[in-house]
DNA sequence: CGTGTAAGGAATTCTGACACG
DNA sequence: CGTGTAAGGAATTCTGACACG
């Protein structure tokens, strides 16, 4: 029945009003994570900004750090860091998917 | 590192003019089907709707049986009974489930 | 029955700036 | 650097009603 591969994780659909209720933070800091390029919200066409569940999630792990004292520049270095190892991870992925395609090949030759 | 099990695609957080464009349908018809009560929004304190993603599927299939002209009463019923099939499914699973608890402790037991 | 629309008001969001530290 | 706040304007949403059919 449903017609779309939407991951709704990432899709982005919520205002910042409903981002503020949920993560506690305020217009203020939201907006400024923003500007330091730590997240990256869309906007409609009249210039709302849009965000998703990830964005969600990333500014909670946000307020951790800053919690922790950390500083917005540090945060957005780590979180490439974690951005590269993610792709190294869809790459042994990828590979390990090469590994059973040809296993699997080969088992199927062999016993057919 | 997910802290919350948080089922997004049923999570209101969505306003209804984010609704108006993933549907495509009317401020109007949205409101009115809410009126049906064909879906029920929730609202922030001073009352504005929140939708979640279900429920614009939910407005997709609404959108798709108005037009093969089925009022909204009778979609009305319709859904009640997809509810209720929906709901013998979970009994079902339950019950299969009770099964292989009980399979596996006998199992279990005979076998130690 | 289902939908459009104009009406008036209330709530939301936006930006740029000043403040503090 | 990170955050609060007051300011003014623009965009959003709400409800109840009249219209058509």
């Amino acid at each position: 029945m449903s017609f779309e591969n939407t991951p709704y994780k990432d899709k982005k659909v919520i205002s910042i009003g409903i981002v503020r209720e949920l993560t506690g933070l305020s217009f203020r800091q939201i907006r400024y994570y923003e500007e330091k390029r730590l997240l990256f919200p869309e906007r409609t066409e009249k210039g709302t900004r849009k965000y998703s569940f990830s964005d969600i999630e990333k500014l909670v792990e946000i307020a951790n750090k800053r919690e922790d004292g950390v500083q917005t520049h540090e945060i957005r270095t780590e979180m490439k860091k974690e951005k590269e190892k993610l792709g190294e991870k869809s790459v042994l992925k990828e590979m390990l998917r090469g590994q059973f395609h040809a296993y699997f090949k080969n088992n199927h030759d062999r016993t057919s």
